[in-house]
DNA sequence: GGAGGACGATAACAATTGTTAATTAATCTA
DNA sequence: TAGATTAATTAACAATTGTTATCGTCCTCC
């Protein structure tokens, strides 16, 4: 939206190399990115595997939601899968920009209802599809995940062990 | 919230009988519920079977948020448990209250937010844990529910089938 | 009260995935 | 580029769940 560019000042461009983490799983969320290149994933340790359930690529804003809003402690990770530019938001400069912009008050509202909408419909995926099902809705839908991401990452995301992705991409 | 007070007259008090639904998938939402007395559950057909995915329960509200808020087709069903009462509210009498007080609006953006964070809960919890872990955590979390809710709606919540949890629930 | 349907338990078998381990392929990085 | 690390494939076996079917019980509704 159009009304960001007043505030491009308050941004700050970060090069981030391959593989770091922009916010660790049990810190408070500090910023949010927005990413100009590059890409993340969202992920979390359970009993010492680290699993990823979410990735995020150029154009869009990535933050621990709940963490920034209210201070508490992230359930999850955030990190670069590739060498990455992003630009980050401090919680002070957002709240300025959110306390002077009623259009951008706006915006946001509007986007977090699209994000409740988008994981629902991804909570949803996952009680539908069997892991095959939801590998090739990924495939149809989201090719360009597959082709950038590497395939332990995918099979996270799907719910599966790698060894099982494997075995399901070389059927037939 | 006090502030909704000065709305009652907006709702409407009706009285649903067991297993009746407020909403067919893939319907268009006109109406957001509370629930006075009773519950609900939200649904959907996959193939030919019923999916619960949702429990509600009294002191609660209930809608297809998406479909709602943009007259989209809803994913989901939402249907009464028990014999229920809810006071409903039309999109048009909804909209009515949102501008016409500022504090309602804001109480509602924060409950939306707060609901993208229970359902980034529940997506967590499903890919975290097995389904024999997500049976025990919710013995331990909301029992409630196990006793008021039939068990097949709850295998179908779990994600897996009856049968599984009958199997589950007489393991030991 | 009786009939029909819904619900839950159980059994047998099939299908899928997890686990572990060994091998090969790909990719850093010094 | 060579060596080392990480990633992907494959195989064998175990564990879990799904599928289908049967049975008994309870509830609901004429």
């Amino acid at each position: 939206m159009a009304e960001w560019q007043k505030f491009s000042h308050l941004f700050k461009r970060e090069e981030i190399p391959a593989k770091t983490r922009l916010l660790h799983e049990g810190e408070i969320a500090r910023k949010v990115y927005f990413i100009e290149k590059g890409c993340c994933r969202l992920s979390f340790n359970n009993d010492g595997k680290d699993i990823t359930f979410q990735f995020f690529f150029e154009g869009e804003g990535v933050s621990s939601a709940e963490s920034f809003r209210y201070d508490k402690p992230s359930l999850y990770s955030i990190e670069s899968l590739e060498a990455s530019v992003v630009h980050s938001l401090t919680k002070a400069d957002y709240l300025t920009i959110v306390e002077s912009s009623p259009l951008i008050k706006q915006d946001i509202e509007e986007q977090t209802f699209r994000r409740l909408a988008y994981v629902e419909k991804l909570f949803l995926s996952r009680i539908k599809n069997s892991p095959e099902e939801r590998y090739k809705e990924l495939l149809q839908q989201y090719p360009r995940i597959l082709q950038r991401v590497p395939q332990h990452y995918i099979a996270s995301f799907l719910g599966i062990t790698s060894v099982s992705l494997s075995r399901i991409r070389n059927r037939r």
